[in-house]
DNA sequence: TCACTATATTCCTATCTGGTTGAGTAACTG
DNA sequence: CAGTTACTCAACCAGATAGGAATATAGTGA
């Protein structure tokens, strides 16, 4: 997989999977969801965004698969549809970690 | 790591590092590059964009770690700084190719 | 039916950014 | 030194989008 070549479509739909990530608020979603399912309401109330708002992110993260929706009656209950948004983000944590360590380095021995 | 509680600057700089990876331009040229390092005519000749556009994306990518710069004389080479930007374009195609496949059954099963 | 609540959607505006163009910089050649 | 090559930088424009306000939709209960 995503060996010798790729065509641009295939190239457009992973860089609109980056794209759903790439944006602090929708990381705060995902992020609230680690502790489980929310409603909307509460995921306002946590993350302190407007409800349009975040009603908006959260069609942009289900839309891309990375988040489930439930309904039940009024309200609408999102969680994390599976474990890779959580692997993508540790990945990239762990960079800022590593490069972080690395400039305390050069700090130190500089 | 990306536990408990995260600053808005954490995610910030984790928003910043997805959204350098959220450019089909910036996937053509990593992918180029899986096959060794490359100059920037080569990129511009390997993916028909321009060069200064390949020379800004290549600083996007230079800027987040992404990628090494090695100067040689009138040429700067380019290469992948290391094996996760692979992993997470692998995360994310292999959701896709699931995502394909689960389509199929449906349209096959009805 | 009407009011109320939770969520989704639409419209608007400010901001950001990808791509292009042209100028600028640095290294090699003769 | 001038000329060429390889690359970078700066300015501009067009399209995309985050955020907020207002509105729409849908479920609930009186």
């Amino acid at each position: 997989m995503a060996s010798e070549s790729m065509s641009p479509e295939l190239m457009r739909c992973v860089a609109d999977r980056f794209k759903a990530l790439a944006e602090p608020a929708r990381l705060a979603l995902l992020h609230a969801l680690r502790g489980g399912d929310r409603t909307v309401s509460e995921l306002v109330e946590v993350t302190g965004m407007g409800q349009a708002n975040v009603s908006k992110h959260l069609q942009v993260l289900h839309g891309h698969g990375f988040v489930a929706r439930r309904k039940d009656g009024l309200f609408s209950w999102y969680s994390l549809a599976d474990q890779d948004v959580l692997r993508l983000c540790d990945i990239v944590c762990g960079r800022l970690e590593k490069e972080a360590s690395a400039q305390q380095r050069m700090l130190a021995n500089g």
